[in-house]
DNA sequence: GTCTATACACCGATAGAC
DNA sequence: GTCTATCGGTGTATAGAC
């Protein structure tokens, strides 16, 4: 429902008549709509988080193959989906904080994130934040000004390279 | 209001009690709530025009600190507003799209940009696009993951920087 | 235990009196 | 132009059938 009209339009009551219920009984599964949004919060980062390991299965070897091949991850995934990237890395929802258990594999993720740019030299914070940053920032264009498009898809591999040299990363062979 | 309790929170009966109306007697101003943030899209939108233009005004000769100016100008406009940079630059209500009127100084900053840019030498599309991505990312980051601190803003800089390398901008004197 | 039925306070929006 | 009254829809809550 999200994927299809956007996460502020969801109705508890549309979402118990896709499961053939009526509203009230949803609360005897989630204790309220923000325990909803927390669940899809925490399955969201548990996607990511599965998804970031499949893409570690099939690492390239190179430094700049194997950053490439993160951000490419990354991108794909975030921009497929323009409810899921703002329910887990904008303030979209009103007062929404994910609890600690909903938080966890956002964290996970983040580590995960972090392990493998340090296989490859990558250590330093300051670095991390800004590699993280670049790649939400094409993210963030994709979506808000050509859905559907690819005008900063095709700069994913540009910035990559870009970043890659200023960090330092030894040019490929 | 926007700023002070996020953009979704705002209700027509608060808005009309903060004037001396009732919420109906809106209506007479505005079609509906839609046309109050269109308002509000094209106001903020007027307003970084005319940042930029003061900025103009103050700018430095060098490229590369021409480049560090306009990024820290635009930084720091938008990281100072969460809900004016969610209304201008994301997809955070759903279905507004603005008005030909309200989309007019956001067309107009964004070509004064490109002119700005095309005098230090900048004038390929992908270089601009990817100049806002950079920029829109660290902004991005820093709203969501460090609001009020300046974890991202320490790194709009070594950004520049990297941008200004990228695309052969001549080093400093 | 899980459902149906119903209620409440709030929302954006409209009708019509003045 | 502003008001009162009201509409349908929303999240939320509870009572009570089974």
């Amino acid at each position: 429902m999200a994927t299809e009209q956007g996460l502020a339009q969801i109705t508890l009551r549309e979402v118990a008549g896709r499961v053939g219920m009526q509203a009230p009984s949803l609360y005897s599964h989630f204790e309220s709509k923000h325990a909803i949004h927390d669940a899809m919060f925490g399955q969201a980062w548990t996607e990511y988080l599965e998804t970031l390991r499949v893409a570690e299965s099939a690492a390239p070897t190179s430094p700049r193959a194997m950053l490439r091949h993160l951000a490419r991850t990354f991108f794909e995934f975030s921009a497929s989906n323009l409810a899921r990237y703002q329910l887990m890395n904008q303030r979209t929802i009103p007062g929404f904080e994910p609890s600690a258990e909903s938080y966890a594999p956002a964290v996970a993720a983040l580590e995960l994130l972090r392990e493998q740019l340090a296989g490859i030299g990558i250590t330093r914070e300051e670095d991390v934040d800004l590699s993280t940053a670049l790649m939400g920032g094409l993210v963030d264009a994709q979506l808000a000004n050509d859905p559907g498009g690819d005008r900063w898809a095709r700069l994913v591999e540009r910035t990559t390279e870009m970043f890659a040299d200023n960090v330092g990363l030894p040019p490929e062979a």
